[in-house]
DNA sequence: GCCCAGTCTTGATCTACAGCAAGGCCGCGG
DNA sequence: CCGCGGCCTTGCTGTAGATCAAGACTGGGC
């Protein structure tokens, strides 16, 4: 765990992350508060189920997932972030952390301790409101979720899945058509609801059907509205 | 759309809701904040997702689903709400609702003007974390929704939604043992990514194995302990 | 009291996806 | 260079739950 020097006001990813909005010297506030960074290698965890919540996370650089384990065992994982996105949240209610955080490839987060910005969110009232704002937006994603794991069959489910992911990386200036995946056909299986082989048989299936040129980890969108349509026409 | 006066420093859900840990003087700013309340008939909607976003909502008396629903019309709910918690935090993220939420019986809801909401939790510790709390336990809530939607089977889903529900409801003084549904098969299935049918005969099944009896909506726990082993023995 | 609409149950059949198994691809270490 | 382990693909078969269909129960309105 290595410790930066780091800035919000200077950094790149401001207008994506917790700063969204703020003014100058709010700013430079922020960059009091986010002091540190920590590395986090491939295949470790930020935190883990259990832990004690202390700080929330900005990720910098890199890819992580989160997952939730039943009793039994069982994992879900129930999302996937990329730069200027938060982790932690979860650990507010209970002081412990609910889930696990897991690096998919060596990255850089910024370390958020809480009880210093639920100081300054006091203060202020833009850092207030974007940080509820940043926490209702993850309860309305969750609803998507729900709504895709309850109701959509396994095409829509990839198709859904793809297009967000493209979305999310175009926002971050990377192609709206290329993409290399950091997860495996197991962890995207887990998010969706799905068994390796179904996802990566409905992998096949879109790029026979001409949607997706897909070699392993590295898929380039052939066909987006085809995508689209196959989310939003109705089922069957 | 009735007001009526309201208190929330001598309301008895207060030890459930909003106010929880907070001190008398406190209680009495609050009290001018929730001020109104507002009747919401048996099957008609609180909000649905579009309408402009105001207002909180804290659930006094009845019972309410949210659901949301994708492009093509396919409807998913997302939760059942009951006496103490709260409603429309999905509205912040856009200042729109993102979700409907319905009520599924004749139920009495306390407005929070969310504007007013953020200057009082900017004054009041307790406030803030408490409404940080709020908002984190859904989060975490969801996070268990997607475990269940996406790795469980339907006899699990409908245990866990039994043993939630029953749970939820000894924690505001009533049976453990015995409850009435609220709400339909279909919204049950809407929930438990089941379709109607499947929920009914689970609730079948479990009636023959002697863990429920069953009568339409009465539903009277007879092996609790046989429901959470259902639950917790891991997946065959 | 009776009718009607909405809801629930149950049986028969179908299907999307799971489960199992075998083999291929690829990057890494020796 | 080769061999090994992790990951991915694909064929075959099994099954949980969906779908379709026919009644039965219940409560509210007349």
């Amino acid at each position: 765990m290595d410790a930066f020097k780091v800035a919000c006001s200077s950094c790149n990813l401001r207008e994506l992350c917790l700063p969204v909005g703020m003014s100058k010297p709010q700013l430079e506030q922020l960059d009091s508060l986010v002091a540190t960074r920590r590395s986090v290698k491939r295949g470790e965890a930020l935190f883990r189920a259990g832990d004690a919540f202390q700080s929330l996370y900005a990720v910098r650089t890199g890819f992580f997932k989160t997952c939730v384990a039943s009793e039994d065992g069982r994992e879900q994982v129930t999302g996937f972030q990329m730069a200027g996105e938060l982790l932690g949240l979860d650990g507010i209610s209970t002081d412990r952390h609910a889930c696990d955080a897991v690096a998919l490839e060596d990255s850089q987060v910024c370390l958020i301790p809480y009880d210093r910005l639920e100081d300054l969110s006091r203060e202020f009232t833009d850092l207030q409101h974007q940080f509820h704002k940043i926490m209702s937006r993850e309860i309305v994603r969750d609803q998507g979720v729900m709504l895709l794991l309850g109701s959509m069959r396994a095409e829509e489910r990839l198709a859904v899945f793809l297009l967000n992911l493209t979305q999310r990386l175009h926002a971050r200036g990377f192609s709206a058509s290329a993409l290399v995946l950091r997860m495996t056909r197991e962890e995207i299986g887990s998010y969706l609801g799905l068994k390796l082989e179904t996802v990566s048989r409905t992998f096949s299936k879109f790029q026979e059907e001409g949607l997706l040129e897909v070699k392993q980890r590295d898929i380039r969108i052939l066909d987006n509205e085809g995508l689209r349509k196959l989310v939003n026409s109705a089922r069957c």
